[in-house]
DNA sequence: TTCCTTAGTTCCGAATATATGAACTATGGA
DNA sequence: TCCATAGTTCATATATTCGGAACTAAGGAA
């Protein structure tokens, strides 16, 4: 199996990001790895949206994350740990990451009950 | 012809505007219409790209950008205006266009030399 | 070792989305 | 009325995405 392939940061374009995080199943994906301290696995997305992903659509996901530059992936054991390149991608573009976290935070309160934190990093600054 | 379909600002969702906003040619449409004061027709994008784009396609693009909320069109006279709905969309994802437009620009510096003015508009406020 | 289980990836065909030439519509002007 | 301009719509070729089946890699048990 050919290892995983992970741009360089200067490689990482804002159409590419943006590409990424517009399915809702990449980016509920990607709102949970951000918000959450440690790695997890892929295999804990399963159930993320209504009905199960099929394992063959959450691969190809976890994929575009990794080529989009937002995820960093390394097998650990059996599984494969998945972390955010968040301080990366936000020294490079500084902002655009929580902007765009805090903005489905908002979406989502307005469907939802306005729970008032969830677990979320503090937005720099 | 049956109207243009514009949609209410409460119905504008975070994945419609990053899948809008994920094409080269559509961010670089849009960038350019925040950026101006006024509004511009759909023809002065004709030739935003390497190739010329055509209209047809074009047409298709504008479509995309309105249905995700980002610009209103409206017809004058012949031509069609087209204008940013930034106010709108900010004032329910606050700051999420900015981030957006900044990122763009650390992009697009990163890749010709680093002049610090461009001769773009300079961002309204 | 060999076999089993778990976790993901890869392959490939089906479903979906995008791109574009051609035809069409709407408006303004000669 | 006829023409030119600016966009839209249609039809279809191309490209992406989805997902089942087969495959790969690692760990554990015996």
């Amino acid at each position: 199996m050919r290892p995983l392939f992970h741009p360089s940061i200067k490689d990482v374009t804002v159409e590419g990001i943006l590409h990424a995080l517009s399915d809702p199943v990449r980016v509920a994906i990607y709102a949970q790895i951000v918000a959450s301290a440690c790695s997890q696995n892929c295999s804990n997305f399963l159930k993320i949206s209504e009905k199960d992903i099929p394992k063959s659509t959450l691969s190809h996901h976890f994929k575009i994350l990794r080529d989009a530059g937002l995820i960093r992936s390394e097998r650990r054991g059996v599984e494969m740990q998945n972390a955010s390149r968040c301080s990366e991608i936000d020294a490079r573009f500084p902002g655009l990451i929580a902007a765009i976290i805090r903005a489905l935070d908002v979406q989502s309160k307005g469907r939802r009950r306005p729970a008032k934190a969830r677990g979320l990093p503090a937005p720099r600054a």
